[in-house]
This record gives C-alpha cells, structure tokens and sequence, in this order.
DNA sequence: GGCAAGCTACTCGGATACACGGTGTCCGAGTGCATGGGG
DNA sequence: CCCCATGCACTCGGACACCGTGTATCCGAGTAGCTTGCC
C-alpha cells in the first residue's frame, strides 16, 4: 500500500478543525514530510471529490462534505486507486489442460475467495468516517486538542 | 499484492491430485508459465512448512498436510510475507506540534482502522482452505478434472 | 543370481540482472487580494 | 469618500528524475535411481 494513504488521512483529520483553506505548505510543515509530495496526494483527494482546492492568495484545501460522510475507504481509494490488489491472470486458460474460455463463465475460486476478502476488507475501511477518526483523537489528546491545531494553522508562520 | 500467490496457489490446488512429489518444471508448463520464477514462490511454499521437496531424479514437491488443514492465507503469508500493508510512520510524533511519545501508549486512530481491517481480510482469507478451491473446481469443471490433472502430471512427457 | 560401486541425469537452492511502480522534486499556469490612482 | 485598474504574491496542477521492490533468469550443489562389472 502506498505510504501517501496515510499523509492523506492526517490532512483530512486536521482540515476537520477549520473551516478556512489550509495550503499544502502549511499540512507539510505541520506533519513534517515533503510538501511536493504531499502535494500530490492533494490533488489526489482533489480528483476524487473529496476535497476541494481554492487558489489565489488565501487559497488551499477544503472538505468538501461532512467528515462524517468521509470513510477511510473513500480516502484509500483516492490515493491508492480503486483497482484491487489481486488480479486473477485466468491461469486457467493456459498450458496443455487448459480449461475453455466457454465454461469460465463464473471466475476462479482463487480470484472469488480474493475477492471475498477484498471486499471484507473494504467494509471495515468503510465503517470508519473522518468523525470518527476525530473522536479518538480527542478522546486521546483532551477535547482542546483539534483547536489547538485550528490555532496554529491561522497563525502567519508556523 | 505480489503476482506469485496466484501461481502458488494454483500449484496447491494441484498437488492435492497426487500423491507423489512434482518437479516445479511440471508445473510450470502446466501453467504455462515461467518455470524459474515459479521455483522461487514453491522455495518460498517450502520454508514456510507448506509443502517439502524431495530432491534426486523422481524429486519434486509435496504437501506436507492435509489440503484441509492449509488455508488460502497460509500460501499468501508464505509468499507475500507475513508483514502488514500498511505501516503507521507515527507522524503524531513529528512536526511543532507533535505529541510526546509518553503519550502515545495506544497505536493512533488511523493504525488502528487499518489493522482491523487487515484483520478482517485474513480473516476471510483463513477461512478458505485448499481444499475448498478444490472443491469448486470440481463443482465447475466436473468430478474427473483433478483425475485428468494427476494422469497427467505422471505422464512421461507434457 | 545377488550385490556393490560408479555414473548419469535430474532435482532443488541461492545468487545474479532487469523493469516497473512508488517516492521525491521541480517549475509553470492561474487566481484572489492588496495597493495606488482617479473621479 | 468610493470605485477601478494594475501589480503581485501566493496557490494549485502537472511534468520530470530517482530509488526500491518485485519480476525474471541463470548456474552450481546435492541426491536418488540406473547401469555395469564383479563375486
């Protein structure tokens, strides 16, 4: 899985304190890591809907919808892409006792438990919303915790 | 996820049709795939306990249970590793507003929605044994699909 | 005919190149805000 | 005092190198079985 899944989910945690646009520079700087690069899983969320970039001077990010309604899946499948990790390369139908393509019409047991686990997968990611995700941190960190972050990002330098 | 869990797999499915051991050039071409790289997933089958080679002129692989007892995560966890996907860098830690590390005796909200749902693909992927894909290959391709296999894999020449 | 030594051929196992996706970085296009001048 | 044109600084967005992991391959070590010669 690649690594930006998790910058991506911090940023949605953060932008959850704000309600102004927060630049790339300021969530890089916050969470120490490459700001290029986090740039690019930005514009991720961005493509995907998630969230919503404003330019110009005050510019940056914006949740697009509640954080309730943003699961953790919605975020992976935005940085990661939507393909699954396993893909059946029909075996099946190769080598000498090569099964004919007419009776594949139901796939592979392998692809089907895959599959089945994949979508177990999912739903647990499913399960988790942006709000969630919150909840722990305060329950955690004391409730000042998420506007302590609200602070620091309106502050002019970091 | 690593393209050789399918070979792996299909190779167990296999080895269920016969007793005597298979050499990993058999498989291949059975697959039809490259029979060098596929000697690297059986190595791999064969430190993790799954199956034993046997080496000298009628050697080859064999499963070391029974198909029952061998679950479709087995394979995976022997030829992908048993390491997660995801990894919590613990970026809580780092940037001007980092918690202090005395704080952080739980593992953060995000490490924890992943390893759940980790949890829950291995789950499912435990509850699937060989012996189940075999069954459904049966259930597709007819009772004597596994006989037509084994008669084949002892046949002199491909 | 039985047995043992030697040989052969076949097997696995690890060490070795190549390629692609993820990682990290950079610069250009675009836009909202601040400023200064005019009415 | 209000409005508008201008400039600017800041933002995002996509295009460009680098590296690590997975992919693919090869050759050497080792062993079981067959052959052959001898007793």
């Amino acid at each position: 899985m690649s690594g930006g899944v998790e910058w991506a989910l911090h940023c949605c945690v953060v932008l959850t304190s704000i309600e102004e646009p927060v630049p790339a520079t300021k969530l890089a700087e916050l969470h120490d890591v490459s700001a290029s690069y986090l740039a690019k899983q930005l514009q991720a969320l961005s493509r995907a809907g998630l969230v919503r970039s404003v330019q110009g001077k005050a510019g940056g990010y914006v949740l697009t919808r509640e954080p309730a309604s943003i699961t953790v899946l919605d975020v992976v499948e935005a940085v990661d892409g939507p393909g699954q990790a396993f893909t059946c390369t029909e075996i099946r139908q190769r080598g000498p006792l090569a099964t004919p393509a007419e009776s594949c019409t139901a796939p592979c047991p392998i692809a089907r438990a895959m599959a089945g686990a994949d979508a177990a997968w999912r739903e647990a990611l499913r399960a988790v919303s942006i709000t969630d995700l919150v909840q722990d941190v305060v329950s955690a960190s004391g409730p000042p915790a998420m506007a302590r972050i609200g602070a620091w990002l309106t502050t002019p330098e970091g």
